[in-house]
DNA sequence: CGAGGGCTATCCCTTAAGGGTTAGCCGAAC
DNA sequence: GTTCGGCTAACCCTTAAGGGATAGCCCTCG
């Protein structure tokens, strides 16, 4: 879907944080890199959200802690106004809690503003490739937060589906909506609407919700 | 509960590896550190937990993939036996399920083969002191599982559902529309929506999608 | 080489789903 | 006897879901 930063050009970066030391902070860090472009910035979160759409940046460094708005409804205002680039939660709050909701709202990252320079942009650098970045500090948070949780998806293999019917089913029946998949899954929402479409029909099933049904019964689900 | 080893007395620590070779460099890795020490290695799972029992080690280094009882199962039935100590487990399975698994049985800790011996004295001496601690490699992963979690900061119960409520989702999670539980239940399209809503709200669920499965797993239809 | 399958994607259209609000009726509890 | 919870129902509104059709790209098989 959204195309990831091919080697050759530089990765644009929007960032979004109402301190504007930290911004030039920011900004100078990037200065000295050929493969990063600051394309934009902003310390109103409205502001930040239509560049956000205007500028369609490779990444965007979202402060989790705004006035007006918080950077979490701006997450959400994003991915609702379709914006497919990467978001990276920029905070100094390391609590489980925030943590959890950004990424669960569609978070690509999650870095505390203590980090160093150098891990700023190595960080930087691998959420514009596409990878989902965490400071480390906060794995332990993480770790704990999925222990507390249930059931995860598992391995499949079932008869007529193709492999990436399989994949779709999968993610739907974890309850994932057609966007979510696409996302998750980068391709578009009418692509995985075409992939559920042809699963349901080789199923000789009648809606997602008996798909879903029908994999967890099947073992998708553990 | 069990008290964390202090400052000035070393952690005793078990390993339960069928890999000898693995198990003597763990050992002479440790001993050159004079606050941990390994007081018992094993090969085998059955004779690990039993020494671990006995020898009651501030940390046990688990592996996850050994012969007959693997180390999960090892895991499992550490606890249950109220071994009160840390267990890390050790392998060289990156994938996510394993790593969630391990967690969500109560691993306190999740460390991969292939580190750096240095990096591996660290680790185990956090550990030790009470720290979860995750190779820094699986933080993408854990974030991912994360995301991808649904449902509840509080265990979702089915006796929070009225009766009404219970009948709904037993045919919702049937692959029914509303319409069709309508349809059933005789009563309008319009009361069936108003019941979903209120047990997605009560379960935390975010689609009837999320409810059906969820209602699978505990056992609804059957 | 040509055909077919798999994956992607788009357009159009209809229906389903879900959130918010208000409200009437009934039985049980206070 | 009034309040409260459960069940019913309707209103409005937005988004999600699903069906039909078409098509480009790539890979494999014959």
């Amino acid at each position: 879907m959204t195309p990831i930063t091919a080697n050759d050009t530089p990765a644009s970066l929007l960032i979004i944080d109402d301190h504007p030391l930290l911004r030039r902070g920011v900004a100078q860090l990037l200065e000295l890199e050929d493969d990063l472009e600051l394309v934009g910035e902003t310390g109103d979160p409205e502001a930040g959200i239509a560049l956000a759409l205007e500028l369609e940046p490779d990444l965007v460094l979202l402060d989790l802690n705004m006035p007006d708005i918080n950077g979490l409804e701006a997450l959400r205002r994003l991915r609702e106004a379709n914006y497919g680039g990467r978001v990276v939660m920029f905070t100094v709050s390391d609590h489980e809690e925030d943590v959890v909701a950004a990424l669960r709202t569609g978070a690509d990252g999650y870095l505390l503003k203590d980090m160093e320079p150098e891990d700023m942009v190595r960080q930087l650098r691998q959420a514009a490739l596409g990878r989902m970045v965490i400071s480390e500090s906060l794995t332990a948070l993480l770790a704990e937060a999925l222990r507390n949780q249930r059931s995860a998806p598992s391995t499949p293999d079932i008869h007529s589906l193709t492999q990436r019917e399989r994949e779709i089913l999968k993610q739907l029946a974890g309850g994932l909506s057609n966007k979510l998949i696409a996302r998750k899954l980068d391709i578009t929402e009418g692509t995985v609407k075409v992939h559920v479409k042809h699963l349901l029909k080789k199923l000789n099933l009648r809606s997602r919700v008996e798909a879903a049904v029908w994999a967890v019964q099947e073992g998708f689900d553990a």
